[in-house]
DNA sequence: GCATTAACCACAG
DNA sequence: CTGTGGTTAATGC
């Protein structure tokens, strides 16, 4: 399983890259690696945690419990460091992150981590590029939620799986309305009654969870202006 | 006032 | 789990 060697894995992150051999060989000693299937948690907000993970391969829900209910902050797809924010300054998880398609991650011992932070400045700069995207995707997503209609919320998530998880117009839904619902601020029943609108308009084709974008340029213009 | 928007409820596949 | 229809509260013109 040369695919588990940290120093040949093929999913080995741009910050990963940066370390030093001895680091690697560190970090291979300090990381296991485990398989979650679609709906099996990863971590739970509230649990002591003492790792960092990294999503090598696959798709996760990031989630909050909110003074109502849970709350889907946001959906990532690998490459991608999952536990920082929760992990790195708390003992306890701040959120839950769950596996929303097959997904393999990597727990890496949070004191090593650290090493690797505070002795190699490479790495440590590679690790904040992405922290800010992700600050500065949060903030655009929090003004696009308060401002957009519904139409619009619902044509941008559908954009989002469309350019960032999946890369091409037909892909199945990974979430149920419900969760779609959650994750863009609305209920179930509008999302129900925005999806059969934009099929009916054929701006996309809907066969339960497979989605087909069909009319990009009109798509956009909703995401834009609702 | 009247129209629009979107949540909530209820019920049927 | 999903789609639909009726109801309702909030907001805009």
């Amino acid at each position: 399983m040369t695919e588990n060697i940290c120093s040949s894995c093929r999913f080995i992150s741009d910050a990963a890259k940066k370390l030093d051999p001895d680091q690697i060989v560190e970090l291979d000693k300090n990381c296991l690696q485990l398989s979650f299937k679609k709906g099996e948690i990863i971590f739970r907000q509230g649990s002591f945690s003492s790792n960092i993970i990294f999503v090598k391969k696959g798709l996760i829900k990031i989630h909050i419990t909110g003074p109502k209910e849970e709350q889907i902050i946001k959906i990532s797809k690998s490459p991608t460091y999952l536990g920082i924010p929760t992990t790195i300054n708390e003992k306890i998880n701040q959120y839950s992150a769950t596996a929303i398609e097959p997904t393999d991650v990597c727990f890496i011992d949070l004191n090593t981590f650290k090493e690797f932070v505070s002795k190699n400045g490479k790495f440590a700069y590679e690790i904040m590029i992405e922290l800010c995207k992700n600050e500065i995707k949060s903030f655009k997503k929090c003004v696009n939620r308060t401002q957009k209609n519904i139409n619009g919320r619902v044509a941008e998530s559908l954009l989002f799986f469309y350019n960032d998880i999946y890369g091409q117009k037909s892909f199945s839904l990974p979430l149920t309305r419900a969760e779609l619902g959650n994750l863009t601020d609305s209920s179930r029943e509008s999302i129900s009654r925005v999806l059969s609108e934009f099929h009916k308009n054929e701006i996309i084709k809907i066969e339960n969870k497979k989605i087909t974008i069909l009319n990009e340029s009109l798509i956009n213009k909703i995401s834009e202006k609702g």
